[in-house]
This record gives structure tokens, sequence and C-alpha cells, in this order.
DNA sequence: CAGGTC
DNA sequence: ACTGG
């Protein structure tokens, strides 16, 4: 177990920001759990920091890195143009979201499964699929939980095994999806050196991602700060706020971060 | 109608 | 075009 304080880290915010599926609140109440590289992690308030339970090394190594810690946040919230009242309510909105570093694959099938859904169905079939076919492993308490399955694993699966677990048409995409990446078809992992541009094309080559499920592997998955994924949401706001079109000059490099604030805000405005 | 794709 | 909040 370990304290930390840290700045602009908001579990709860970070929770249901829609950009991780298996982040959620502790069923006890009080704080979040969170199954991600093969571990999970729980953390809980305390004072003006957070517990961790996990070792510093572990800290270190795996969950600094995920939070993306490194980055400075606060800066991108100074540089919205103080004349943009929206973009300004929006940051206040969700402050204390940070960009997760998650694994590329995790990502992909995350938001393969995103289209035409929404969060509360998108994290129930994402931990259908990890408990179907995922491996599972123990924490230290002994409780079993299930980590993203292999894309061999899930190119394995029949598309009737996956619509019976609530995936509807998406079901021959995720299959389908999976053969590629485990023939390394595009290697994943070799994505996250590529400029945003070319990884996204490479993406976009996979059955059941175009260009706005793309997008959020490029952000969420391969941390290219610049992919602004546009969703419904997203499009009304542009259409509301920036009919000249919005301000990707200004924000070369974070964009995406801007997004995220303004789809959360178009999602919560206000309420939290 | 839902964080679209073919 | 699956399915459910």
């Amino acid at each position: 177990m370990i304290r930390q304080q840290l700045a602009w880290f908001d579990p709860a915010r970070i929770g249901h920001s829609g950009q991780c599926f298996r982040f959620a609140p502790l069923p006890e109440g009080g704080g979040w759990g969170l199954t991600a590289r093969g571990r999970r992690l729980c953390i809980r308030p305390d004072g003006d920091g957070f517990l961790f339970d996990c070792t510093p090394e572990e800290w270190e190594t795996v969950w600094y890195p995920y939070f993306d810690l490194d980055t400075d946040y606060e800066a991108f919230a100074a540089a919205v143009n103080p004349r943009d009242a929206y973009m300004t309510a929006a940051v206040a909105c969700a402050a204390g979201v940070r960009i997760l570093r998650q694994d590329p694959w995790e990502t992909t099938v995350a938001f393969i499964l995103s289209q035409q859904s929404n969060i509360p169905r998108i994290t129930r079939n994402l931990e259908a699929v990890c408990r179907a076919y995922g491996a599972p492993f123990a924490d230290r308490e002994g409780n079993i939980w299930y980590d993203i399955p292999t894309p061999a694993a899930l190119a394995a699966a029949s598309e009737e095994e996956l619509r019976a677990l609530g995936l509807g048409y998406r079901a021959p995409y995720l299959r389908a999806a999976a053969a590629r990446i485990a023939a390394g078809q595009p290697d994943l992992a070799s994505l996250a050196a590529m400029p945003y541009k070319k990884a996204h094309a490479a993406l976009l080559t996979l059955p059941g991602v175009g260009v706005k499920v793309a997008d959020c592997v490029c952000l969420f998955g391969l941390h290219k700060l610049d992919a602004f994924p546009i969703d419904t949401h997203i499009r009304q706001m542009l259409d509301a706020h920036y009919k000249r079109g919005f301000p990707m000059r200004r924000y070369k490099g974070f964009a995406g971060v801007l997004q995220q604030y303004a789809f959360y805000y178009e999602l919560y405005g206000g309420k939290t």
C-alpha cells in the first residue's frame, strides 16, 4: 500500500470519462478498482491524497506510467483560450482527467464494441469477453480477475459464441480484427512508434474500425494526443460552439485531450 | 437513439 | 443492423 498526493488526478472522473471501461467504483464504495496490464489496482481517497494497493516498485514501473503522471495536464488547461467560454467550462468540469496509457489491443477491442452503444453496455460487453476468453489471475487477496483475451484467443472464438455474449453485429468485426492482429497485420506494438496519421491509417485497415474508432485507439491506446475522435456528441458540440472550425492549430499536440474534456462536459455537463 | 461501420 | 437504457 502506498500513499500519493497527485496534481490533476481525479479517479472518479477518469473512471466514467469513457476512455477506459474496466475502471469502476468499488462495490463497498469509497474507492475505485481497475483491471489493466494483467493486474488489479484499488484506489481509495485518503485526506488530500490517495492510497494505492500496490508496491512501490509496481507504482514506479506500472501505475505511474499508466496514469501518465509525467505529463503536465495543467499546462494543457492553461493553454485554453480564455475567450473560449465553452472550452474553459469543459476543462473546469473535467479537471483531474488524464489520458491513460492503455494497452492498444485492449482499446481496439473496447472501441470496436463501442460503436452504436453506450458506456454501461460497452462495460458489460467487454467484461463478458474477458470472462469468457481472458486469462484469469489472482490479486493478493486471492480474488480472481480476468485479463483482456489475447488476439489468438478471440480469433478462435466463433461468431455465435460472441453474439451469445451480447455483442450483436459487432461480433464478426471483433473476431476478424482479432485474426488480423494475431497475424501481425498490423503489428500493434510497432504503431506506437509511428506518427499519428500513419498509425491511424494502419488501424483503418482492420474490420470494424472506421475513422472514429481508429482515432479512439490512437488517443487512448497509442497516446497520440493529436487524435481527435469525432462521435455524435462531439459532432453536436462542434456544430453548436465551433461553427468556424475547432482551433486545431492552437492546440496542436494535445487537441485530443481537449476532445476528452469536451466529451466529458457533454455527458456530465456541470453535474460532477 | 446509443462514443459507427461497411 | 444487434440490443438495451
